[in-house]
DNA sequence: AAATTTGGTTTATTTTATAAACTACTTTAT
DNA sequence: ATAAAGTAGTTTATAAAATAAACCAAATTT
């Protein structure tokens, strides 16, 4: 009847981040921030989050001297997302 | 750009138990259980919340002797949840 | 009549989300 | 040159949520 949510992107802001992760190539915490509304703070332990799932790849770097940190989405995270879709669809029937 | 999701119903439990609600007249206990899944204590709690909420009327009444609560989505309820549907499609884009 | 089941509620615990505080460095204004 | 403010984050503390475990009252089964 009612598929399972996967805890993990069953959050509004993690869900934001691979659902705009899904259309791009990659994008960076400024990005991510501006894109979700989120704190720093809350999209840093988030980013962790999906990185330590395997559901998003970070590469952190310097940009000059500023530390940098970019975020693609992985094959597992792409498919993870898409079974995400799929369950929540039998909550709301679309 | 992403839509807020109310926290109310942002919540697997609960946004079973108001899918579930909005095919029907009205569902009782029971049914809400079996349909959902969840245990008793956490299908209580949930319940409550919705109710204090306004998103459900709950009737508690005796069949016999025996305790039996029915539960009814409102039409509070209705509307949220045709929010909730609306503002999750800006993250799953369907 | 003891044990189990039914239909719940209440309370306690664990997990999660979020905010606040902090670090490290850079840029701007004085 | 130095203080103040801004950028890009991380870490830690707190609040809120979900869940499980314990419980209650009545009914049913053994």
């Amino acid at each position: 009847m009612f598929k399972e949510l996967n805890p993990l992107l069953h959050s509004e802001l993690r869900l934001a981040i691979i659902s705009t992760l899904i259309g791009l190539e990659s994008a960076d915490f400024v990005f991510l921030r501006k894109q979700t509304g989120a704190t720093a703070g809350n999209l840093s332990v988030q980013i962790e989050k999906l990185n330590k799932a395997g559901y998003i790849a970070v590469e952190k770097s310097f940009k000059g001297k500023m530390p940098h940190t970019t975020c693609m989405i992985t094959d597992e995270g792409r498919r993870a997302f898409e079974d995400y879709v799929d369950a929540i669809k039998s909550y709301i029937g679309s």
